[in-house]
DNA sequence: TACAGTTTTGAACGAGTGTTCAATTATAGG
DNA sequence: CCTATAATTGAACACTCGTTCAAAACTGTA
């Protein structure tokens, strides 16, 4: 295997998720990607396999950014709902312009596979288990700081997020209509408010 | 161009649709194309143009089979919001076996391309738009029949319901948790009932 | 039955796909 | 500086892709 320094990989990773996450796992070529994170075949396959290992070990590096966002602006906040709202207000809405899609490379890629990509498509349903696991984290530290209810059901509260989220994302990229995704976040924090389970 | 007489062509658009629905646009060749539907290369062109224009004329096929579906089984109902419900439920819930892919095709196409397939796109939110307008109408004659608040804003809750749905499936091929989503389901249409606007 | 017009066929085209591997270049230890 | 090991290169492989088109088969009219 191909000793790419950790620096030099991180930046490979970057680039190699770029492409993919704009074009799809399907939509991209392995010439593009050559290109992309200048480095030719025999150095790709080297370091990572195959085009499917490459996809999935961007995928993991994808997912990995995300958590690192939630832990450092958001956990350790004195008050974390808060935290929590602005970043998603930011991940949902904001057109950042190095985010080369709008959708969630996770959701996109769940779009696009059918079963017969079995090894991307379990990886992509782990990831997203992870994802909502620390929604559910959020949610309970909310819980503990009292901005939250205590008898809220924070599982089925991430569950409820996760699917709006998707749902947003998509929608934005279909109409570009912002307004009424932010009113929909809003009415959302303003429904966990008053939650009695 | 090929005279492909109602009923055959009719038949061609319905197995196209299964295929392309099932792997995506990109995931579809054409030779798989032409052993689903039965037609040689040159006949297909000659009737159709091009891989992507016969995917647009399947997306328009899929929606016209959408809007027929509500038209016939809620609109002219007696209670439509009921049978509106009813069909939602089973849209989005139904382990229907001759459903290609649990993911809406019209969302499926918006995540899996980029805007290098304008035209398709186009089409897409365009027909989705469609959809929404739908959707609204049903909900305009809810509260002529006095089943939904008389002050409920229509176009926010026919947009509320397009990324509920859009969330729900997908969120579906990532867990197959049904439970939630038929939580949240008739979470929605309790609100819609107790809106005030 | 003969013929003009239409439709269908399937081989073929050129470009693009993911992947491999012998040859070359770079690296590090003595 | 020399050598053994590791990493990189890029040409090449075996397919597959979307698409075309001359030839064959079919169609309906006279």
């Amino acid at each position: 295997m191909a000793n790419i320094s950790k620096f030099d990989r991180q930046e490979v990773l970057e680039k190699a998720k770029n492409l993919f996450w704009e074009k799809g796992y399907l939509g991209t070529s392995t010439r593009e990607l050559q290109s992309s994170i200048d480095m030719r075949p025999g150095s790709i396959y080297a370091a990572f396999g195959s085009k499917s290992a490459l996809f999935i070990t961007v995928l993991n590096h994808y997912a990995q950014a995300l958590s690192e966002q939630i832990q450092t602006q958001v956990f350790g906040q004195a008050d974390v709902l808060q935290a929590f709202r602005t970043l998603l207000r930011e991940l949902v809405l904001s057109p950042n312009a190095n985010r080369p899609s709008e959708m969630c490379m996770l959701v996109k890629t769940l779009s696009e596979l059918d079963e017969s990509h079995v090894e991307i498509l379990t990886q992509v349903r782990s990831l997203l288990v992870n994802v909502e696991a620390i929604f559910a984290q959020v949610l309970n530290q909310a819980k503990e700081q009292g901005t939250l209810p205590s008898d809220l059901d924070v599982n089925a509260a991430a569950k409820t997020l996760q699917v709006n989220i998707i749902g947003w994302r998509t929608y934005l990229k279909a109409t570009g209509d912002k307004e009424i995704i932010e009113h929909q976040l809003a009415q959302l924090f303003v429904q966990m408010a008053v939650s009695r389970h």
